[in-house]
DNA sequence: TAGTGGTCTAGACCACGCC
DNA sequence: GCGTGGTCTAGACCACTAG
């Protein structure tokens, strides 16, 4: 079957943001210049156009055009508060351990699925700090099947998802998340420096993405005595 | 400025649907129906339909029809496991005090707006049970001024926001929220039967509705143990 | 005023669910 | 086979932005 016109426009002006021919701020042709570009009617452009908004990847202006955004990349993770307000340089990320292969661990909560588990695994874990105080722990792992080369890789602005889209055009579709509170073990508070047991949060997440069976599994222990998570969603 | 045509339609659906007059699994008029009904063209009716699935009324069923659906009362809230699955009965609801006039308490973590802090203020508390366990302690606030009546209702299904709804046509728009881990004060403690200074989820929610300047203030005490709080996102 | 996106009409053909 | 929603064409007028 044919791929649907409005999907062939959407994944090409897709494609040209992930590859970074157009960056944030860019506007993208006027409906009316993917119209003769792609002999395609309006309503079709407009379909390409407002399924990239639902996806994040642009925003629609009256009277302007469409302008290419930060892609949003929590997808419903939660924020920890500090982290997005604290543009200035502010925050910190410390590698406690770079990307290297390693095994599937049994610390991830969530099932990891069989042809994954057959394949190697990649593994990396960063702690988050806001200014001098850390705030959180992160412990992550992939199958390495198909990122060949991420090992040797500087992440581009230091973020994970902003690679996965640039290096691999892999994009993150969505998430499942499960949160307990727990008292700190000896290693946590020696992290984040803070008593052994006090309470922090516990983030168990696993990420889908555009890639059939490619998940991403994340721990994340938080301090939020200083720096709570937070969200907001609004229709 | 007139209205939208396609909103009129909309509207109309969604008063339809609010009313009680199309419940759970009904299927809506078709396109074609409305086409005729209101004298608009398939590409308007079409998107009154889409709006109505974007805000979670129905869901559209290729060859079939569009299907009134459970509309998701999260919207960004998390559910705690078990409450969700637990369909059978095992959950259950315990008011610790009923809806009563009461002042705006400094425990509500979200800054309330100048216009309602004036205003009367409802107080609601309840305690969230699976099977016999305490797993959640609910908090709530919001301005009495336009919620005549809410001190004597019983809540329909148990449920404050379909309550909110049929009643008052008012609905939930999006969330803030932010979580914490802490320990469990005294009264917490005693309310969730845990010993005190355990570990549990404190979530502060600030509700936005459809109504100008009507929020819903909530603070919620998890003990996440043995039922943690899930949700997961999907584009 | 020119160009953009937002709404809307009046058609057409196709894919899916069901009888 | 028939009705449903999904895709698409070829137009039109309007509202917004900016020079």
């Amino acid at each position: 079957m044919e791929e649907k016109r409005y999907r062939q426009v959407q994944n090409f002006l897709k494609l040209q943001i992930q590859k970074g021919y157009y960056v944030v701020g860019d506007y993208l042709p006027s409906e009316n210049e993917l119209c003769s570009s792609f002999s395609i009617t309006r309503t079709t452009a407009r379909k390409a156009l407002d399924e990239l908004t639902k996806e994040g990847f642009i925003e629609r202006q009256h009277g302007k055009g469409s302008i290419v955004r930060e892609r949003r990349q929590s997808l419903g993770l939660l924020n920890v508060k500090g982290f997005s307000e604290a543009v200035g340089g502010d925050v910190k990320t410390i590698f406690l351990q770079k990307p290297q292969m390693n095994f599937w661990n049994p610390e991830i909560h969530f099932t990891v699925s069989e042809s994954e588990i057959k394949e190697a695994c990649i593994h990396f874990s960063r702690l988050r700090c806001v200014g001098e105080i850390p705030a959180m722990i992160e412990y992550n792992w992939l199958s390495g099947k198909i990122l060949e080369g991420l090992i040797d890789l500087e992440f581009i602005d230091g973020s994970f998802f902003k690679t996965l889209s640039q290096h691999y055009r892999i994009e993150i579709t969505g998430s499942e998340q499960e949160l307990r509170a727990e008292n700190a073990n000896k290693n946590i508070a020696v992290l984040l420096k803070i008593p052994l047991g006090s309470p922090i949060l516990h983030i168990s997440l696993k990420f889908h993405t555009s890639k059939n069976n490619f998940y991403i599994y994340s721990e994340l222990y938080c301090n939020t005595e200083n720096y709570p998570i937070g969200n907001s969603y609004h229709i």
